[in-house]
DNA sequence: TATAAACCTTCTAGTTACTAGAAGGAAAGG
DNA sequence: CCTTTCCTTCTAGTAACTAGAAGGTTTATA
């Protein structure tokens, strides 16, 4: 398969697909004689994984982590989990975090006529603290 | 005041400050005749002000609005209104994105073992979706 | 007064994970 | 044969800084 066909498959951009080749997180099977990158099926689980692992959250050097403990048959569970763990704790911070100022906000929003008056309690709170 | 002393009291690193001279969101007043950057009390308090604004996520252009209409008297607060609601619906939408990422990776990682044996829950979700 | 420490300047480049676009070669269809 | 579509590489741009280098200025001290 050329780039465009494992791209289709992956359901990932080319120009992603050529980024993660050029990072060497997956890197294609071969070149064509012309120079065309090939990949083959199990090239395309590996980019199927990374758009997973990606559209969860894990940066791409914790993809090259996880792809490379899911080459490896015979890792153990807990180095996965590390990961996972490590991941949701970083997850669970940025939540709590939004949710203190989607409140803040919400709070500000709501406050505010909106109306054609100077008077403003959003700006006056940035302007106070 | 020199750059050192508004970044201390603006609570901003002097790299920050700079670099929100070179873009324009808040100028020095002046510069001495060796060329430093010179801020006074109001420059100070725009600082201040774009620090807040960050800290609840709005970004650089969004601060250069608000700081439009900081210096506005006559600006209509519903204009402040619309660009923190706008922003307060972004963070809404991330929040929701977030708490389900939160749920599926908590999910994982409980069923997860985490010992020694290579059977892995985490890798298979990511493979198999 | 000499000099060292602490401060300032500009400029370049690195960060994350792509994305856009340009210039040009290769393959496929009519 | 020609056109369209696909592929290649390379450069540069995105957001908001941050790090570091090379060098000038100011201030404090010996």
């Amino acid at each position: 398969m050329n780039i465009g066909e494992i791209s289709k498959r992956a359901e990932l951009p080319t120009k992603t697909v050529r980024y993660y080749a050029d990072v060497g997180l997956v890197k294609p099977t071969g070149r064509t004689d012309a120079g065309y990158r090939t990949y083959d099926g199990k090239t395309l689980r590996k980019l199927i994984f990374v758009r997973r692992a990606r559209a969860m959250g894990f940066s791409i050097e914790e993809c090259r982590k996880l792809l490379g403990l899911y080459e490896d048959q015979s890792r153990a569970s807990s180095e996965v989990r590390a990961i996972a763990q490590q991941h949701l704790s970083e997850v669970d911070a940025k939540l709590i975090e939004l949710k203190k100022l989607q409140k803040e906000l919400s709070m500000l929003v709501r406050s505010c006529n909106g109306d054609n008056r100077p008077d403003c309690p959003i700006l006056d709170a940035l302007e106070r603290g």
